[in-house]
DNA sequence: TGATATGTTTTACT
DNA sequence: CAGTAAAACATATC
């Protein structure tokens, strides 16, 4: 489930396995309403090599200095495969990278709600698109000063992606859960000790989806990610895991440990 | 069968 | 400008 611990582990398999390899060319699925690289675009990118990749929230890159950058979005159900030709290709793969050597990247997307295009300058494109700095590296202050000030739900604040890079539905209940604050307090209503603690909880959290490559099953038993269900039990206090509501995403909490301010 | 889903964008208000 | 709310996007799964 894609936001930024993800798409990092996504950008590393193209970062550990598609590196310096000649791309020769693409293959499309199935692809109505999935946003891809244009023809020409693709051809643009034949002949060359990825040398680095780079991520931004939930945004991944993929390109060479000075060159014309590949950037993915994962949306909903994206996400990437690597295998060799001969092996059999994923089902949903909307567009296939063939490297020389037979290596090959492919982008699936079962909801069609993901995109791939051919950005000119990364830095530009995340520029353009309006996003906040990066959630694992923004630092104290400016997390402060992003989220701190926000008249509304301190969720809607962490899902903001302009205020703030890269926390989506999940992360943003796994980080309020563990800090014990409920998802609609107002963020301006937090005290500034509990501003630091957000923070660094936030970034606790995604560093350790990280490390663990987002293989939720190496998580720990007491995060909300194995109880984020309507009635189970919580993990840290004996409450009960509730939904609502809040800023049109379902806010999953534990309304015994995690209060107003 | 119907409800629900990890995300983003757009539009329309307040 | 800041924020809220709802709808739309396409499809799989519970």
């Amino acid at each position: 489930m894609p936001e930024l611990p993800e798409s990092d582990a996504a950008r590393r398999k193209i970062a550990d396995h598609c590196l310096n390899r000649t791309i020769e060319g693409f293959t499309l699925g199935e692809v109505s309403h999935v946003e891809l690289p244009s023809e020409a675009e693709r051809e643009q990118l034949v002949e060359t090599q990825f040398s680095a990749t780079r991520r931004h929230g939930k945004y991944i890159f993929a390109g060479r200095k000075g060159g014309p950058w590949l950037h993915v979005h994962l949306g909903m159900s994206g996400s990437f495969r690597i295998y060799d030709e001969g092996e059999d290709a994923p089902d949903y793969a909307r567009l296939t990278v063939e490297f020389e050597g037979g290596r090959r990247l492919a982008f699936r997307d079962p909801r069609k709600f993901g995109a791939v295009a051919l950005v000119p300058d990364v830095d530009d494109f995340i520029a353009g698109k309006g996003l906040g700095p990066d959630a694992m590296t923004i630092g104290d202050n400016a997390f402060a000063s992003a989220i701190g000030a926000t008249r509304g739900a301190i969720k809607s604040a962490l899902l903001n992606q302009r205020k703030l890079a890269g926390v989506g539905n999940l992360w943003s209940d796994e980080t309020l859960y563990r800090c014990g604050i409920m998802p609609d307090v107002r963020a301006c209503d937090l005290d500034t000790g509990a501003v630091g603690q957000l923070h660094r909880t936030m970034q606790d959290i995604m560093g350790v989806v990280i490390e663990k490559n987002a293989d939720y099953s190496q998580l720990p038993r007491d995060w909300l990610i194995h109880n984020r269900t309507d009635g189970a039990d919580c993990p840290r206090c004996g409450g009960t895991i509730t939904k609502k509501t809040v800023g049109g995403r379902t806010a999953y909490h534990c309304p015994d440990h995690q209060e107003g301010a």
